[in-house]
DNA sequence: GATCTAGGTGAGTGTTCACTTACAATTCAA
DNA sequence: TTGAATTGTAAGTGAACACTCACCTAGATC
């Protein structure tokens, strides 16, 4: 097998393991059996543990970037998009852990571990992936200022984009365990519905404007 | 020595290095020398390093716990409180870190871990010392809506309060590493501030109410 | 003052770790 | 057909790991 794919069939699979066992929960044998290569193959393609880890991160952060531009470059800036945006966000976060697919999930641990890290992984992914996300966001919030349908508040409309996301990432790092780790009583629809009404009151849109544009229902349908 | 006392000096320094290296990462060596005894005392009292990990989780959930309950007595089930409760939490959560007791900090980064790991430990700590404060926002927050405050809103008040309480806590895990993970370009005053009206918005309550109730400086004054 | 016990340790144990070496198989241009 | 480069591995290596064992020591008990 050329030495390129092997690189990226050794990624793939670290990926994986890495997540589940944290960088030093994690054997060489066990990334090099993951990857079904021998270990010192893989120590050929990435001369430490450590390099394979940086490696790693580097190649999720080029493979994410660039997936959701198309999306958020079809939407206009405005209260609708806002609602959208928000709805989307929350309940991507939300799923169900057997709704999320194993690599992002992967991904997710990984973005977790940098945190208590040094934060250099999430740094770099957040800047890279969270960006145009923030920007769109931004941009509609101060569309739906000018329409009418939010007051101007303390909160600036960068600040209010990053509490959001910040909110949508605690949902989920909250589900990570297999078990929530707060169990709220009432059921995921619900929990997103409620979240993105909190997100989109927090950020001054008017409650008669959510209540107009926002049919959590529609939006389920849509998503399925 | 006396057992009892080894034990919560052998506890105290694991909080300490197990916080900075992760489980697989502190070795049995380091928590030996951090709690300044030989590796087999240490043995003796934690018959396995994953023992002393356990014994130290339900350490911290009794050692936390009933520590907030006599301030959050003192106040009285109101908008004020409401106020009073989100700008204290937020402000907790944003200190700079060094101006977070090492404790805390080791605390938090267990907690993070747990997060990442089966969420046991975080969900114990969660339903000791969480509730209290989630409770007690919750009265606020109907107090609020009853003083004409507040406005009713879909979002359930024991819901959004731990909308609140999960905000707080990624503003936490964002400033965990040295350098923050993602860096907003106010300074950390406005940021505690926006974000205290970000959740009182979120949670329904008027804009007047919180521009009648809300005054960042005197808050400032009030808790250094 | 002999004995017993609880607190305490230096010097190991076998195992697993990250990483290496020596060497075989395949490819492919000259 | 050759031979240099690339792709691959079985079988190690010393170091570090979690954990143990034989043996101290101080002070209470009889």
């Amino acid at each position: 097998m050329p030495s390129d794919e092997r690189r990226d069939q050794i990624l793939d699979a670290a990926l994986k393991v890495f997540a589940e066992r944290g960088f030093h929960g994690a054997t060489t044998r066990e990334l090099a059996k993951a990857s079904g290569v021998s270990e010192a193959l893989m120590f050929r393609h990435f001369p430490s543990k450590e390099d394979l880890y940086l490696a790693l991160q580097s190649h999720c952060c080029q493979a994410k970037s660039g997936e959701k531009a198309e999306m958020l470059g079809t939407l206009e800036d405005s209260t609708a998009s806002l609602v959208t945006l928000v709805h989307y966000m929350m309940a991507k976060m939300l799923r169900p852990p057997d709704r999320v697919p194993e690599l992002e999930q992967a991904l997710h641990r990984l973005l977790a571990n940098s945190f208590i890290e040094d934060g250099r992984f999430a740094r770099g992914f957040m800047e890279k992936v969270g960006r145009e996300f923030i920007d769109k966001l931004e941009a509609c919030l101060r569309a739906a200022v000018i329409a009418g349908d939010a007051i101007e508040t303390p909160v600036g409309s960068h600040v209010g984009a990053w509490f959001v996301q910040h909110l949508a990432a605690m949902l989920m790092l909250n589900e990570m365990p297999g078990k929530p780790v707060v169990a709220l009583d009432v059921d995921r629809a619900a929990q997103v519905e409620q979240s993105v009404w909190f997100a989109l009151q927090g950020l001054g849109v008017k409650t008669e404007a959510i209540r107009r544009h926002y049919h959590p229902q529609a939006f389920a349908l849509l998503m399925s």
